[in-house]
DNA sequence: GATGAATGAGACTTCATTCAT
DNA sequence: TATGAATGAAGTCTCATTCAT
């Protein structure tokens, strides 16, 4: 069984990306998490700190999944597209977590303390980058840069499938990927 | 001297840019344009038939910028590079234009049918992706993603400027352009 | 008619005074107002700048009522008598702002800065105090105390006779002002 | 070392004083005396119980701290002045009982019967009174008045010192005191 | 005796909007 | 066109208290 503070982040996440932060009021989070109100105030002091926590929490859990298998014996490139893979599977099994984190990666309403300190859970994608260019195969451009684009890039792509302006084939999955690669690689 | 509908809708996007939609009460835009609260209504018929005009308004500015100069005698990739150029441009020239498009681009505040019907600002734009399918010059990819991974290139580029997270150059600004270009273009 | 600002402002004395603060919720003077409950922040910005303002408009009345007629060809102990017997019919005819006045003399709810600025209306009282000093009438303390405890004095004794624990006749009245006198004239 | 039920009553009463009875949540009651909510209620039934207690305590001590030492053999007047400065000294030695004591003492958030039934400790000052009456040493006003003028002097004293507004010296003190006297001696 | 998660009524205030002037 | 007093639903959050452990 689920915590009432898991349930409660839960909820959250499932109706401010339906709504948006100021169309979800806290009583509709209680009603549908089945909490009294003070409940969600002995967990989280007010809806910012709410909404921080649920960010937080996210955040680490992309950074995770981007990783993920990531060890395996197998060239630059592979791993750039096996990165990619992760991040655009991430998504795909957790669509509700794509769209919030999407909406509050430049909101005002994630204090900037709280981003910083989630930046930690991309160290491993920012030193694969950084070895890319060290090592003469990727373009040297800032390595924020590189992977803004990239992030970018998943991003359109999944966004567009998910709202169904395109279908995802096998071959339109591979050109992106390739699209981006091409982007930043050398020659 | 402006007038009043159009101070109205100007120091709705100065306010709406800074702190939100939902931070921003009607009474706030009425004290800051210095006119009644009648009058607002005289000229919106509500607080989302106000962010909707804003968005037409600022939608078609922007479709107009990104094909500024295109008539030229120029080859396709010099015109892909004016209009990556045009439409930074538009950004460094308006920046808070900038962030409100950006904002509410998958925003469920601006009505779908709104939305749809600004399309029509960014046809030549579509055009032009189209016409370099066909000539083999472009990935075949689906246009409208083609679109949106390079509106996305650009907004990347600015948005970390505009942070301050890194300096702009004018080699960081020619190789970003061509790393979008190598994305698309086909060899 | 009363203006829905003075009408707002007497429903709070009133209540106020039976419940106390506190226990005084804004929906209740809302709802016996009779105004809507944007009404009353519409003229008010706060609760705290409600009682601010009642406050303020209380203390100015009692700095009048208590000089009336003292400009009368009167001696000094006929002036005493008088201030005396003003401030208690201003009591007397005002129970509820007595009351209030009291609760909220030394009361944090009320902002220092308007207590401050209201020492102005007891500027003729504070005069005629410090010239019975000067004219060797009255004891040399400080005039504020002396002031002080002769309004305490005056409120002593309305105090007692409003909560029926003694009964107001002349004489007592007289005595009791004799008392007040005795404690601060000299010889 | 204190038991956890005086010390409850005296985080009550700091926190009280400084705060205000609706200001100061159990919470913060609870977080100060670092207890369990659950152990809050074990001493007291309600938080009305609770200042009802505090209250009580406070007016027994008072009433024993104003007759300290008044058997002696010294005459009336002596007597008079030796309570007067009994009382004084025991706002002076606890500022924040004197404090709680004034505030509370007309307010309806302390039952009536509470207050009756500490007026037990106040018996052996009504007598002093009295008698100085029934001897022609004291003016004939109800006793009850005079005791509420003198408690009255001594808190308007006290309150300016202790607010800073005048300075004491022992000129002033025994000036006050003999002020006080001169009230309510006959001649 | 002691704990603290959980409760839910109710507090203050904001806000989009109307309408008589 | 323009005004701004008035509206009242709805929002966030607090708080005294309970009860299973």
């Amino acid at each position: 069984m689920m915590s009432k503070r898991d349930l409660i982040l839960q909820t959250t996440l499932e109706l401010i990306t339906e709504l948006g932060f100021h169309a979800t009021p806290m009583s509709l989070i209680i009603k549908k998490s089945d909490v009294a109100s003070g409940t969600i105030y002995h967990y989280f002091k007010s809806k910012e700190e709410l909404i921080d926590t649920l960010y937080s929490e996210l955040k680490e859990e992309m950074g995770k999944a981007i990783i993920n298998n990531i060890d395996q014996d197998i060239n630059y490139k592979e791993k750039f597209f096996l990165i990619w893979k992760n991040l655009f599977s991430f998504f795909t099994d957790n669509p509700k977590k794509f769209e919030f984190l999407e909406d509050y990666a430049n909101s005002p309403l994630i204090r900037k303390e709280i981003k910083e300190i989630n930046q930690r859970h991309y160290e491993p994608a920012k030193n694969f980058i950084e070895s890319g260019i060290k090592l003469g195969i990727l373009r040297d451009l800032p390595v924020h840069l590189i992977m803004n684009l990239f992030f970018g890039n998943v991003a359109t792509l999944f966004r567009m499938i998910s709202l169904g302006e395109i279908e995802l084939t096998n071959e339109l999955f591979e050109n992106t990927i390739q699209s981006s690669w091409d982007s930043v690689k050398i020659n």
